[in-house]
DNA sequence: CGTATGTCAGCTGTACTGACATGT
DNA sequence: CACATGTCAGTACAGCTGACATAC
């Protein structure tokens, strides 16, 4: 119940607010793409591929913080997209490499689906580039809490 | 296709590193609380009708950015919890004025469901008070995004 | 009349759980 | 054997669209 004592005014202030945004910003960002575009989570897997190679769809699904057969949809999308590609492991017969295709790795690169450009439009416009650092910063200190 | 012409390396990495975040975000929030908590959205629109008296569905659909008749199912869902009730508008017959109950209005004020908890004590616990200062600064610049 | 509000029905995208096969 | 990885099937939920009734 009143489990706050030792919360300071100002984790409590930012976790409303965060929780309060995301939502909002989410649907702003689908809204304002195709339904060609990727979806937020397919973006993520694919800058992620492009920082390491070698992944399988359980570290993938780990680095996500979700399921790994909600990942496995999520791979599939991609796959069927011909934006990735799936290859056994040598070493272990379990393991399902997955790798960027040469068409993922321009999509990974060029990094900016029309989904994002929205954003990065408006924080281009509406913003001074001292409140886009701020935002910057922040998504380090939110990045830091959701990798545990 | 090279439409980021004018687009600063901020904005850039600043949307790159939301639209990343957020989907994580999301996850561990949801995973945090048990079924019985408020979605994001209800806790949204709970906290909004504590601000301001006297809004429909529509006004409730406006200010979140989506469609009346999903914003329809959040309000239904919060009825039936006993959270809020709708009351004929005497001045328009079309309005449903949504109002909190007592026992909803107990819940917006307390303004922390178990779900905002996590983060909330994550918030606390992981990050300085500079950090804090910073997440929410951030917030308010990405809310001004959302509302237009 | 056109517009705003609300309701109903059906659909999609995303992620969840549980059960199972297979390889280490 | 336990454990890790992957797959399949079923479910839940939030949000969307389209069609329609009603009130201004």
């Amino acid at each position: 119940m009143s489990d706050d004592r030792g919360l300071s005014p100002s984790a409590v202030r930012a976790s409303q607010q965060v929780r309060a945004v995301i939502g909002r910003l989410r649907r702003r960002i689908r809204a304002a793409g195709s339904t060609e575009d990727l979806s937020l989570t397919q973006g993520s897997v694919l800058a992620r591929l492009t920082d390491v190679e070698g992944l399988t769809t359980s570290d993938l699904a780990a680095w996500e913080g979700m399921r790994h057969q909600s990942m496995a949809a999520t791979v599939g999308a991609l796959e069927s997209r011909g934006l990735v590609e799936r290859r056994r492991d040598p070493a272990d017969g379990r393991r399902l490499l997955i790798a960027l295709t040469a068409e993922g790795r321009a999509r990974a690169e060029a990094g900016r689906q029309a989904r994002g450009e929205w954003l990065a439009a408006e924080l281009q416009h509406k913003c001074t580039e001292e409140e886009r650092r701020t935002v910057i910063a922040a998504m380090d200190v939110l990045e830091r809490l959701v990798r545990d």
